[in-house]
DNA sequence: GTTGCCGGGTT
DNA sequence: AACCCGGCAAC
């Protein structure tokens, strides 16, 4: 008859393995606020080497950095730089991507006859709230229907660029509104100024990583292939376009698309023209209840997953 | 600097 | 599967 339990006394972390992740009342003298279930957790005494090596990316074999290269490139931007994945030179570098965009008319016909480009349908990862496709009409139109595979850029001098889809159209645009104007202006027709679109142009550009550093270096230094030093001129119809910035384009030549009403179009089901998931509007646990009550948040926000309690 | 959360590890 | 956290992009 006796409670013969001493309470665990809790391990004094030493200081380099508390790095903030315990959760030792936090700053206020709660004291007993954690008790949620059953006496929380002891403190995780993982050793904090386990994380070793956790991306290696660094030095990673040259397969792999074209693996990821290929997957991303696949991903996000299936049409971009049209060329099949034939590296003439094993390139030292380490950079094999972006070697400088090749001139092959990539939008004819031929672009790559292992052509795995093809509306791959959403059989990995389905977002179980909208499988159907955003003709939605919402004037938000930031749509993450399509589950948003797009890699986490990395910081590092990648710069997201647009580039229209539009049979025989290769432009390419710094900006997302840019090119939706571009599309609807010039090929479907419609007002520039039309302030509800529907959504539609956003099958018709696709959105495309542009190493900046790797682009400006093969500028100035290796253009391996004819490096289009003039650039050709727009389209004579298209407005003045946001686009300070537009390394190469491919050869294309002056298409008369005016004002040609809406072809069947050519390369459509690109959808997942997403660019990045915009932070919600909506204030998740953390913020609505703060850390010091963090007992009251979700489970997902206290795994620091994406919050299920204030949904987007 | 803070917040939200992905990716991945641990239990 | 539940739990946890490093790390990063968006603010």
């Amino acid at each position: 008859m006796q409670v013969p339990v001493p309470p665990a006394p809790r391990l004094l972390v030493p200081s380099w393995l508390n790095r903030g992740g315990i959760t030792l009342t936090p700053r206020v003298g709660d004291g007993g606020a954690r008790g949620g279930r059953g006496g929380a957790r002891p403190c995780s005494l993982q050793p904090p080497f386990a994380l070793v090596g956790r991306k290696p990316l660094g030095k990673a074999g040259i397969d792999e950095v074209m693996a990821a290269a290929v997957l991303t490139s696949l991903s996000t931007s299936p049409l971009v730089l049209g060329h099949p994945p034939a590296p003439p030179a094993p390139d030292p570098g380490g950079e094999p991507w972006l070697e400088a965009p090749t001139m092959s008319s990539s939008c004819s016909s031929s672009s790559n006859t292992s052509g795995d480009w093809s509306w791959d349908p959403p059989s990995d990862r389905s977002p179980p709230s909208t499988p159907s496709p955003p003709l939605s009409g919402h004037p938000d139109g930031t749509h993450f229907v399509f589950g948003e595979p797009i890699p986490r850029k990395r910081k590092n001098s990648t710069k997201v660029m647009f580039k229209c889809l539009w049979k025989s159209c290769g432009k390419v645009l710094s900006s997302s509104s840019g090119m939706q104007k571009h599309i609807r202006t010039v090929h479907l027709g419609r007002k520039a100024d039309l302030e509800q679109s529907d959504g539609e142009e956003d099958f018709y550009y696709t959105e495309l990583d542009v190493d900046v550093d790797s682009l400006t270096d093969g500028l100035s230094s290796l253009t391996p292939v004819s490096p289009t030093s003039s650039v050709p001129p727009a389209f004579p119809g298209t407005e003045a376009l946001p686009s300070p910035e537009l390394p190469l384009r491919p050869p294309v030549p002056p298409t008369p698309v005016a004002l040609t009403p809406p072809v069947p179009t050519p390369v459509l089901p690109k959808p997942p023209a997403v660019p990045r998931k915009p932070r919600g509007e909506a204030k998740k646990c953390r913020k609505v209840y703060g850390m010091e009550n963090r007992e009251m948040w979700c489970t997902a926000c206290r795994w620091k997953k994406a919050c299920q309690r204030f949904l987007d």
